[in-house]
DNA sequence: TGGGAATAGATAGTGGCGCTATCTGCTATC
DNA sequence: GATAGCAGATAGCGCCACTATCTATTCCCA
């Protein structure tokens, strides 16, 4: 197909398929003239998965390219791959060493060692979480070991589910391309869900039909406070 | 304290500062003269959380001033709070009515059914769901039943935990900020507990040390390659 | 009491990002 | 042969989170 009709098939205008071109998201099409190019399903299966990536995922172009390059590489370690895409908390801000990103990082090794889990202190995901707790801890709001034992219990149900979701996908050549959506939209789908767990569960606790209702609420009718 | 020191103590640039006065995410300080504002704890520690919602959180400076807005009012179901933070996925891109969405959304209403939430359809966290699944439907990926029940449970066990943390805020004048800050950074929190858990799950699955290796891995010692 | 530093408030500019518009010369198709 | 579409290149746009600059005023220490 040439590329206007890459763009019906998948709703992204013309312009914007060419900037993914030239960004190294999408391979460009085959030239059969100096001026011409084919494109074929491959393409547009990468092109939607460009855009989901972008809009739900919330991953950046940057990311999203780095990832994808790691998709068709092989050779490439997996955690490189899901690295890349662990870019909402990533590489943006810089760790202020403060006393609070200390004890974080000790509560994180203590999680760890707690857990008994095997990872190594190199993966980035354990810096993530230091400084997320340092950061909760320097609003006041620091979270207790219970917490953090409860998100590691939830965590640890995740992380089988996801195993399995992975295993059953049988077909190698879309693991790898399998793990990076399950990694990525798994997040944003688990995230909602846990919203819709937290209505319910404060419903179950507080007898209210709304949400958590907060100091002085005046009921579910709009009152005078909007 | 003046300006100045309200930024050295949070190390927040002071025309930044103001910015946050004009966009409404901080109160002015107070008028000594017509060119002298004195601030104090109460400037230092909304400064500091808007700073982290912002660089931890991810939100959005329209996002935070229309959180830390119904914050400061007592009377905003904390509903409306919470969807404001729900800036992620929330009000960016408009589902478009497809087969997928159709069928992302009876899943939706089932999962809520099968698990006996009480909660309407209204909550804007449903939608998101949808429209996640939805895109995991569009680029191949589709969740299993099994994989939304695990992420359920884990969820659920989430939501406890949570509420626990704020219940044991008994604090009622924090309790909303309590809440918005166990959402926000909870969330994120928990994905990273959740790439922790991964690594050590696929670890013990798998044999290697590494995570998941892809496509052809030949093994943890990174062999030819491919 | 003088003077450099800091301040409030206003306006304009910056850099990054994800596109989007336009242009040139060419090609497919009817 | 006319019209539509195309590749590739370059420039511009809109949003966002700041950041720089300016004026008139006030602080504060010598």
């Amino acid at each position: 197909m040439r590329i206007g009709e890459l763009s019906r098939r998948t709703g992204v205008p013309v312009p914007t398929i060419k900037y993914y071109v030239r960004e190294g998201l999408l391979p460009p099409g085959e030239l059969s003239s100096p001026n011409q190019a084919h494109y074929d399903e491959v393409h547009e299966r990468r092109l939607r998965l460009i855009r989901v990536l972008l809009e739900v995922g919330g991953l950046k172009v940057a990311a999203i390219a780095e990832v994808l390059g790691a998709i068709d590489d092989p050779g490439r370690p997996l955690h490189k791959v899901l690295g890349a895409a662990a870019d909402r908390l990533g590489g943006q801000g810089v760790a202020d060493d403060d006393a609070e990103t200390a004890t974080a990082r000790a509560t994180v090794e203590q999680l760890i060692a707690r857990r008994g889990w095997r990872t190594h202190e190199s993966n980035p995901a354990a810096e993530d979480l230091s400084r997320a707790l340092a950061a909760m801890g320097r609003v006041g709001h620091g979270a207790s070991t219970e917490l953090l034992d409860g998100y590691a219990d939830a965590a640890e149900i995740v992380a089988r589910a996801d195993l399995g979701y992975v295993s059953r996908r049988v077909a190698v050549e879309d693991l790898v391309e399998s793990v990076v959506v399950g990694t990525v939209l798994g997040e944003v789908v688990f995230n909602a869900i846990r919203r819709l767990a937290h209505v319910d569960a404060s419903a179950r606790l507080y007898g209210a039909g709304d949400e958590w209702e907060g100091s002085g609420a005046d009921g579910p009718g709009e009152g005078s406070g909007g």
